[in-house]
DNA sequence: AAAAACCGTTCGCAACGGACGAACATTTAT
DNA sequence: ATAAATGTTCGTCCGTTGCGAACGGTTTTT
């Protein structure tokens, strides 16, 4: 059922690409351990390390390749074009410092969100994700905060593309259960995670839209034996709130 | 006279990677754009990425095509590999604290120096460079410092693939000034840039060596004004190595 | 110490993949 | 409405690329 159209794709092109996610993988891998691990030859591994070393989008050490350091250079590059990037990182510096949570902000690539940058108050949980990390939109607060400010048309795109898969006994699965939480969402301004992803994890998050364009999402994360109660359903969609907000002014300067 | 022995490669894998080059340049870029400036028919420019947008790597947002934030994830898993970073990024903030100036940390791969971490102090300067960043070693504090914990085999195979040049008059340019340098940087423990690479720039540097095998450097940058006298000669050389140590000793626990 | 196993590297060869360019959509500008 | 520019598709032909086997070099096994 692919909605993709599939155009012509570059097969050399892919391999390199399977090699590169399989460096991520494992740290520091050999030709032949690729080559068995991906089924290619040994040649061929060989010529596309010979072409990414080149290229130093690996390093060879003492006989074993890794990812080099020209990702740093990239992200940064990339880091850069999200303007929002400083305005985001100092507001939820705040945001962390003031309600001693966990507070992350995520935009939408490919139809799932991508953690860009989080911090910890003092009692903060600790998740596993971490920047670069991406998760379904449908099961997180950030997520569906972002989709309640998209056009229905992409949304049942997103859908179709990911599915609505179960976490937890209270996950969204159904189109219906999803566009009526999305309809709450923009009435009121901000989302929950009711255990939806994590079982006695709940957040509250907020869009953060420009131009009527949502760029991203930031949410506070926490146990749900804090998260309760006035202080989950007023006091943190306040603070949240009152934070995208600072972003949005923020960020018309740039 | 490339010292590579050049092996075979993969043209289209060559392709696919000299526009991300190019993206990574130019912020934001269409088929055709891309296509005129690197050269290639739009029919090829088109089949690649349409690879690199399956795979994530590319975004295609309003007929643009950009860097993704996958970039964030594999930089990230980079960073996790570098152990040391962490300790690093610990001692450096507290040497840019205590000494009010730019503090740096760089390693060295293919022969050139790449900024992993740079934090600055009250008064710091403030340079172009930034993380990711690449600088030849042989004009600044930091490339000297590794250099003089190479085998010699591997300075000369640096200074063949990248030469001498010459920044300012104060740029070492002459293979045996750059060896008796090294000397010198061997003896005391720690390197100066005595304006090499940029006019009022100086720095001191002290390499960070593990089991024998130098890992990176760290250095402290500061106008001439600053950096003259005693400061300069003694008590920025005995910080920048007491650090150095603290980053050894801390990281054996990895 | 010999032998076996393993690794990276090179190369010839056949085949299929990929770059090109023209033509067709589709959008934007005039 | 016309024109210009951009993205997309597709047939074709050449050349690249992936394969497999073989070669040195190093390490491990017996």
């Amino acid at each position: 059922m692919g909605t993709t159209s599939t155009s012509r794709t570059v097969d050399a092109v892919q391999i390199s690409l399977n090699i590169i996610e399989f460096l991520q993988e494992r740290d520091g891998a050999g030709i032949t351990e690729i080559a068995e691990a991906l089924e290619y030859s040994k040649g061929t591994v060989h010529s596309h390390m010979a072409t990414l070393a080149e290229n130093e989008y690996v390093v060879k050490h003492d006989g074993l390749y890794r990812l080099s350091l020209r990702y740093l250079e990239l992200a940064e590059t990339v880091k850069d074009r999200l303007q929002i990037y400083d305005v985001v990182r100092e507001e939820l510096d705040e945001l962390a410092a003031d309600s001693g949570e966990l507070a992350q902000f995520a935009t939408e690539e490919h139809g799932r969100a991508v953690y860009i940058y989080k911090t910890g108050g003092e009692k903060a949980v600790q998740t596993a994700s971490s920047v670069g990390d991406r998760e379904y939109l449908h099961c997180i607060s950030l997520g569906k905060a972002m989709m309640a400010h998209m056009d229905d048309d992409r949304v049942e795109e997103i859908i179709e593309q990911h599915g609505l898969a179960e976490f937890t006994s209270s996950t969204i699965t159904t189109r219906e259960e999803l566009f009526a939480e999305l309809e709450t969402i923009r009435e009121q301004g901000y989302a929950f995670d009711r255990e939806e992803k994590i079982e006695g994890l709940r957040c509250v998050a907020a869009p953060v839209v420009t131009k009527g364009e949502v760029v991203g999402a930031l949410s506070v994360s926490g146990p749900a034996s804090r998260f309760e109660g006035e202080v989950y359903e007023e006091e943190l969609p306040e603070m949240v709130t009152r934070s995208a907000n600072v972003i949005e002014i923020n960020s018309q300067f740039s």
